[in-house]
RNA sequence: GCCGAUGUGUCGGAACUGGCAGACGAGACAGACUCAAAAUCUGUUGUCAGCAAUGGCGUGUGGGUUCGAGUCCCACCAUCGGCACCA
C-alpha cells in the first residue's frame, strides 16, 4: 500500500476543522493548560520555516496534554500591524487593509496544512477593531492612572524617506531601507511610564519558571543599580550639583565634577562661568550631534571645564573643577557625576587627557596613576578618613549611613530602564483615543465610543513635517471635546506594533466579547499561560512590555495574578543550508509550501523536531528531511508486519514500557529529537524482528501521534481502532516493566574498561562488588596485580583500583 | 569592554544527578535486486598500529580535583547572539 501524505494529511485537516475537534471545553471542572505560541506577523512572504519550529513544538505539548485529560488552549492569531505592511501598501498602490486580509489568507492555508491542534473559534486578528477597541481601553485606563504622557522626544528621522523611524530600523546611524543619514528630530510624543514598575519587573521573575537566560536578560534590559545620591555645593552659591553613584565608598576620592551638557545648572550658572563662549559652544555641538555619533564615538572623550565654577565635595571639604562632558548621560541618574578616576576608567581616560588630579582611595590594584583599579571584590580603603581598611563592600554601607546622617545624600536605586515611547507617526496602527481640547487639555474619548476607528485614506504615504498621516483628514481630526463639547483635534499619532501584542493572550480566551476584553469569570480560570514559547529575539521588549502590561491590569483588578507566563522557553534559529540566516538575498530560503507538496506536513513536522536541540540554531538539511520521510514510510509498513498476538510480545514488553516513559518524558523536557530517535529505535526493533502485534502498533501510533497526527490517525483508523487518537488517554507504563532483570556492566581495571559481564539488575553498590568477586569475573584482568580497592556502581560499572 | 550561549566523527546531533563517548539520522563505501539507474533492503563506517584476537590515542587548548571527567574547578582560545560611556 502506497503512502499517500497528500491525500491523508487533507482528509484530516478537513475533519479537524468541520469537526472542531481540538476546541477547548467549557467544563471549567476539568484541570486546564494554557499552551501559547507568538502569533505571527503576516507577512507578504509567508510563513518562513521558522514559525513551525515553534508551533509544532507547543503543538505536540497541546496534544500531549489532552491525551493527558487537560482542557487545553491552544489558540493562534495574527499580529498585523506595522511597517513592512504599510510600506509595502505604499510602494504598490493597495490599501494596507487588503494587503493584510491577503496576508492572513495565505497564512492561514499555511498553518492548516501543517495540521496543528489550534482552537481556531479563538482566531484573533490586531487589526481588527473588535480586537483594538480593547487595545484602546487599556490605553485609556493607562492614561487615566496617570501613566501615559506626553513629552518631547527626539525620533529618529530619515533625511531622504521623509520618515520617522524606528530604533530597529537605523543600522548605524543611517536608513535601513535607503541608507541615507538619519537625524534626531524633537516631538512631542506619547509616553508610557514603564519606569514605575522596574523594580516589579525584577522582583516577580522569582515567581516564574522562565528558562534561566531569559531572566537574566530581563534583568539586564532593566539594568538595576544600588547607590547612592550626593550633593556637592557650588562655590559661593545657594545651589547644589546632585550626583548618583554606585561607588559612595569613593568619595575621598573625587577630584572633580561632571555635567552633562543638558544640565539645567549650566545655563543657570552663566554668570560665573568665565569661559562661557567655549561651554556654549561645546553645548550646541552636543545638541548637534546624534544620539548615534555621541555613543559611537566614545573613544575619545571631550569637554569642557566650568572655569570660576568649583563644587565642594561634602566629605571633606575639598574644592573640585566642575566640567561638562557628553560622556555623561542627562537621561540616566541625576545627569551629574562625581568623578573617582582612580576607580572608573571613564573617569580616567577623561582625566588622563584633560591631566586632572588621581587620587588612589582603594588599594589592591596596581598603579592607579597608569590604570584604573574597578574591583570592588576584594580592595581595601586608603586616603579615605573614617573608612580607613575597610573593605569595599562595607564602607559603601558605611558611607552611606554617614551621608544620610549628615543629609548630604541618600540611598538610591536607579534603572537603566527607560519610559515607553508610544507614539507613532504612522497610519496603520490603533489610533490612540485621546482629543485636545483647549480648555480642557488631553480628554479621552468615552468608552462607549469605543473603538476608534482608523479612518479610510486616500493617501497614507508620511507627510514631509513628521506628523502623521492622519494629520491631513481634516474632518476625521477636528472633532469636538467630549468635555465640554467645544472644538477639538483628536491625535493623530498611532501606536506602536507593541500594542497589540502586549496583551492578546487574555483575548483569546474569550474573543468576542463586547462588553469586556475578556469574561472575569473564563479570565480566572485559564490565566495565568502555562507554557508560552518564542523566538529568542522578544525575551527583552514583547515579553518586558506585556508583562508591564499585565500588572498594571493586576492592579485594576482585570486580571487574578501578577505574571502573565507562568513558564517561558526559547527555540533557536534554523539557519539555511550554508549555515547563514536564511533571507531572499543569501537564496537560502526553504520555502514550507514546497516542502509540505513534495514531502508532507507530517515528514516536515518530525524534520523541524528532529533538526536538532529545540533551544539552539540548527542549519536545514534537505537530506535530513528526507530521513525523516524514509522513517514514516517505515512507519506505515509496519502494518505489514502485523501478527496474531494478545498484548505486547515477550520480545518487545520491556522496549514498549521504556519508549512510552522516555517519549512522555522527552516531550515535557522539550527533547523531542531524543522522543523521535527513541520511536525509530523501536521501529528498527520490529523490523529486525519482522513482526509487529495490534498492541505494539496501538501503542507506538499513540506515542507517535503528537508528533505527525495525520499519518497516525490514518493507520488507526484502517487498523480498525476505535475512535481516533485524539481522544485517546496517553499510554500508561509499567515502572518495573522498563527495568532489565539483567544488566550488562561494564569492568574496569584503573578506570580503563576491561571487559563487560552480565549481572543481575538489582544488586546494590555493595552487592554487586561482592557478586563480581564471587563469580570472579575480574580475576584475569587483575592477576598478578594487589587490588587497592573495588569501585562499584549498580546498573553501571566495577573499577579495581590495582598496583 | 560587559552579559549570555556554543565548541564532541565527514555533517546534524546523543550521552537525565561524574560511570561503556559517538544513540538516532545524514553522508560515504561495499553487497543484494535491476539490462542499467533511481528507490528499497543488508552490512561496514572516530582515529592509529596489527592478518587477527587485541592495544594505543581521542569530546577547542593548557592545568587541576577524582578510582573514574564531554560532564566539576582554574586559566585561556575561537565562533555566534545581545547590550554598549547607565557613573
Amino acid at each position: 500500500m502506497e503512502y499517500k501524505f497528500n491525500d491523508i494529511e487533507k482528509k484530516w485537516q478537513a475533519h479537524w476543522y468541520q469537526e472542531e475537534t481540538f476546541k477547548c471545553e467549557k467544563d471549567k471542572t476539568k484541570p486546564k493548560y494554557y499552551v501559547l505560541v507568538e502569533f505571527p506577523y503576516p507577512s507578504g512572504q509567508g510563513l518562513h520555516v521558522g514559525h513551525p519550529r515553534s508551533y509544532t513544538a507547543l503543538d505536540i505539548v497541546a496534544r500531549k496534554k489532552r491525551m493527558d485529560g487537560y482542557n487545553v488552549l491552544y489558540p493562534i492569531g495574527w499580529d498585523a500591524f506595522g511597517l513592512p505592511t504599510e510600506n509595502y501598501a505604499i510602494k504598490n498602490k493597495i490599501h494596507p487593509k487588503k494587503v493584510t486580509r491577503d496576508n492572513i489568507a495565505n497564512f492561514k492555508r499555511q498553518l492548516q496544512s501543517l495540521g496543528f491542534s489550534f482552537d481556531w473559534s479563538k482566531e484573533i486578528n490586531t487589526t481588527d477593531p473588535e480586537y483594538y477597541k480593547w487595545t484602546q481601553w487599556i490605553f485609556l485606563q493607562l492614561f487615566k492612572k496617570g501613566l501615559a504622557y506626553k513629552q518631547e522626544m527626539p525620533i529618529n528621522w530619515c533625511t531622504s524617506c521623509k520618515v520617522g523611524l524606528a530604533n530597529e530600523e537605523v543600522v548605524n546611524g543611517v536608513c535601513e531601507r535607503c541608507g541615507s543619514e538619519v537625524v534626531q528630530r524633537n516631538k512631542s510624543q506619547w509616553m508610557l511610564k514603564i519606569t514605575e514598575y522596574a523594580g516589579r519587573l525584577i522582583d516577580d521573575l522569582a515567581d516564574t519558571d522562565y528558562i534561566e537566560k531569559v531572566k537574566i536578560q530581563q534583568k539586564n534590559w532593566i539594568g538595576r543599580s544600588e547607590g547612592a545620591e550626593v550633593d556637592f555645593a557650588v562655590k559661593d552659591t545657594e545651589k547644589s550639583i546632585r550626583v548618583y553613584t554606585t561607588r559612595p565608598d569613593t568619595l575621598f576620592g573625587a577630584t572633580y565634577v561632571v555635567l552633562s551638557p543638558e544640565h539645567a545648572l549650566v545655563q543657570e550658572l552663566q554668570d560665573k562661568i568665565r569661559n562661557w563662549d567655549a561651554v556654549s559652544a561645546y553645548v550646541q555641538e552636543a545638541a548637534r550631534k546624534s544620539e548615534f555619533e555621541r555613543t559611537e564615538l566614545n573613544k575619545d572623550k571631550t569637554g569642557v571645564p566650568l572655569e570660576g565654577v568649583y563644587a565642594v565635595n561634602p566629605v571633606n571639604g575639598r574644592e573640585v573643577p566642575v566640567w561638562i562632558s557628553d560622556y555623561v548621560l542627562t537621561t540616566y541618574g541625576t545627569g551629574a557625576i562625581m568623578a573617582v578616576p582612580a576607580h572608573d576608567s571613564r573617569d580616567f581616560d577623561f582625566a588622563k587627557k584633560f591631566g586632572l588630579p588621581i587620587i588612589e582611595v582603594v588599594s589592591g590594584g596596581e598603579n592607579v596613576q597608569e590604570e584604573a583599579y574597578t574591583d570592588v571584590s576584594d580592595g581595601i580603603m586608603v586616603n579615605s578618613g573614617f573608612l580607613d581598611g575597610m573593605r569595599v563592600k562595607d564602607a559603601i554601607a558605611a558611607m552611606i549611613d554617614f551621608l544620610e546622617e549628615k543629609g548630604i545624600g541618600k540611598r538610591k536605586i536607579n534603572y537603566k530602564l527607560r519610559d515607553w515611547v508610544f507614539s507613532r507617526q504612522r497610519y496603520w496602527g490603533e489610533p490612540i483615543p485621546l482629543v485636545w481640547c483647549e480648555k480642557c487639555g488631553w480628554v479621552p474619548v468615552p468608552e462607549d465610543q469605543l473603538p476608534l476607528t482608523l479612518p479610510e485614506v486616500d493617501n497614507y504615504e508620511p507627510t514631509d513635517t513628521g506628523e502623521s498621516p492622519l494629520a491631513k483628514m481634516e474632518e476625521w481630526v477636528n472633532t469636538t471635546c467630549p468635555h465640554c463639547g467645544g472644538a477639538a483635534r483628536r491625535e493623530t499619532d498611532t501606536m506602536p506594533q507593541w500594542a497589540g501584542s502586549s496583551w492578546y493572550f487574555l483575548r483569546y480566551i474569550d474573543p468576542h466579547n463586547d462588553k469586556a476584553l475578556a469574561d472575569p469569570e473564563e479570565i480566572n480560570y485559564w490565566l495565568p499561560v502555562d507554557w508560552y514559547n518564542g523566538g529568542m529575539e522578544h525575551t527583552t521588549l514583547h515579553l518586558l512590555y506585556s508583562r508591564f502590561w499585565y500588572k498594571f491590569l493586576y492592579d485594576i483588578g482585570v486580571v487574578p495574578n501578577k505574571e502573565p507566563y507562568q513558564k517561558r522557553t526559547s527555540h533557536g534559529m534554523i539557519l539555511g543550508e550554508n549555515n547563514e540566516k536564511m533571507s531572499k538575498s543569501r537564496g537560502n530560503v526553504v520555502n514550507p509550501d514546497e516542502i509540505v507538496e513534495q514531502y508532507g506536513a507530517d515528514t516536515f513536522r518530525t524534520y523541524e523536531m528532529f533538526i536538532g536541540a529545540f533551544d539552539q540554531s540548527t542549519p536545514w538539511s534537505m537530506n535530513g528531511l528526507k530521513g525523516c520521510y524514509r522513517f514514516i514510510e517505515r512507519v506505515w509498513n509496519l502494518q505489514n508486519l502485523l501478527t496474531d498476538g494478545e498484548g505486547y510480545s515477550a520480545e518487545m514488553e520491556k522496549s514498549m514500557h521504556k519508549a512510552i516513559k522516555k517519549v512522555g518524558e522527552d516531550i515535557e523536557r522539550m527533547k523531542f529529537n531524543t522522543a523521535i530517535a527513541t520511536l525509530m529505535a523501536l521501529v528498527n526493533e520490529f523490523n529486525a524482528l519482522g513482526k509487529i502485534t495490534k498492541e505494539e502498533l496501538k501503542t507506538f501510533l499513540m506515542l507517535f501521534n503528537p508528533i505527525a497526527p495525520h499519518v497516525t490517525e490514518e493507520m488507526w483508523q484502517m487498523n480498525g481502532f476505535a475512535g481516533e487518537i485524539a481522544q485517546q488517554n496517553w499510554p500508561a507504563y509499567d515502572a518495573a516493566k522498563t527495568v532489565d532483570d539483567e544488566v550488562e556492566i561494564v569492568l574496569q581495571v584503573n578506570g580503563k574498561v576491561r571487559d563487560r559481564a552480565m549481572v543481575p539488575a538489582n544488586l546494590g553498590r555493595e552487592e554487586l562488588v561482592a557478586y563480581v568477586q564471587e563469580q570472579g569475573l575480574m580475576d584475569t584482568l587483575t592477576e598478578g596485580k594487589t587490588i587497592v580497592k573495588l569501585i562499584g556502581v549498580p546498573g553501571k560499572l566495577v573499577n579495581a583500583v590495582v598496583k
